[in-house]
DNA sequence: AACCACCTGTGATAAAAATCACAATCGGTA
DNA sequence: TACCGATTGTGATTTTTATCACAGGTGGTT
């Protein structure tokens, strides 16, 4: 039943069979509607999400404009490490895109255990750095590329991405207006 | 002597003693020339950086073009993590912005001692965290902002960085045409 | 001082993207 | 089927930025 809970988690850093029932029992279940905010701005972070089914959405809320900066699906954690690292007020808002059920594991709840088994504390830097590489990887796109070659790039290693979300938050996730997106697309026909 | 030098690897994670000394044995130190290579592209990192003097320049070679992603000034640290993690050969150029000493810490002679000394573990994992953090911090930019409000967004943030670099250097790390960041700073007057 | 390499400011023009406006399409539902 | 809301395509226009060209300026070196 969670055996792909256990898979999820151990593809990120090894664990014992007690270790991951530990970890596991730490987890809450949570079911959210679209559009429902699972991290506020303001906020701070305390936990990172594992996502089981539909997919959360990381935004930042830019006088009224949402600027999109990560999706995780089915099987990808996500979180806001700054605002965990440093126990600041989250700048970003993070909130289900679909009807979405995700698992919530709480920091505190398993910092508890990291004198007890060190194993945790590896995992969870994994987690992050894991996390970071990817967010780095994705924002080198702006640095590096135009727009078309965003999308381009995106076609090519993340086509499931497309499938998923609509245009419109594409183009904001890549930093065009919608009607640009839209022609560059048209221009690939 | 190398006292600096201690407390700026405390600063990322606290050492003992012993454990300290240990691992500054492990630190090279390389002079270069202003324009000397550290990484090249294509070469694999194996190792992270820590500036004693000088600073050190990460720029991505874009047909010919050299578009500048990171800098290094005394007492920091720098590194291709990217590379190191996945064992790849760098997409991205390390050199010496004037002249500059290095201290080099070898990834493979410090991760002999990871299990006899795990804070050696926790100290790598903690220098990525905080390299990749500020990588996203600085990334974020791009996604959020307009080109004059990089540019206020440094003055504020990092106003030594305007010190050491040229214009040029700059708005290459801003993203936008030199003749741009010298009308922005015009108008800011 | 004379020279040179490099950097910066600024005008003119071209290219790219945003914005505005509106028509077309698609799904779900009464 | 007819309606409604959300999404997408597309033309016209404006705004922003890049590109090109060139004129100072600066600092180091001989």
């Amino acid at each position: 039943m969670d055996q792909t809970l256990r898979d999820q988690i151990t593809d990120i850093s090894k664990l014992s069979d007690e270790e991951l029932s530990l970890l596991i029992a730490h987890a809450q279940n949570r079911q959210l509607k679209k559009g429902e905010i699972l991290l506020h701005e303001g906020e701070v972070c305390r936990a990172f999400y594992l996502v089981e089914k539909g997919y959360l959405r990381t935004y930042y809320n830019k006088k009224g404009v949402q600027i999109n900066l990560s999706f995780a699906f089915e099987g990808n954690f996500t979180a806001n490490l700054k605002s965990i690292k440093n126990k600041q007020g989250s700048e970003f808002v993070i909130e289900a895109g679909e009807a979405t059920m995700v698992w919530v594991f709480n920091i505190d709840a398993i910092s508890v255990h990291f004198n007890t088994h060190p194993q945790f504390t590896l995992f969870v830097r994994r987690l992050a750095v894991r996390l970071l590489l990817a967010s780095e990887e994705y924002s080198n796109l702006f640095k590096l590329y135009t727009p078309a070659e965003r999308y381009q790039h995106i076609e090519k290693n993340n086509p499931q991405l497309l499938q998923r979300i609509s245009l419109s938050q594409m183009a904001s996730y890549l930093g065009v207006a919608r009607e640009t997106l839209s022609r560059i697309r048209g221009k690939n026909h």
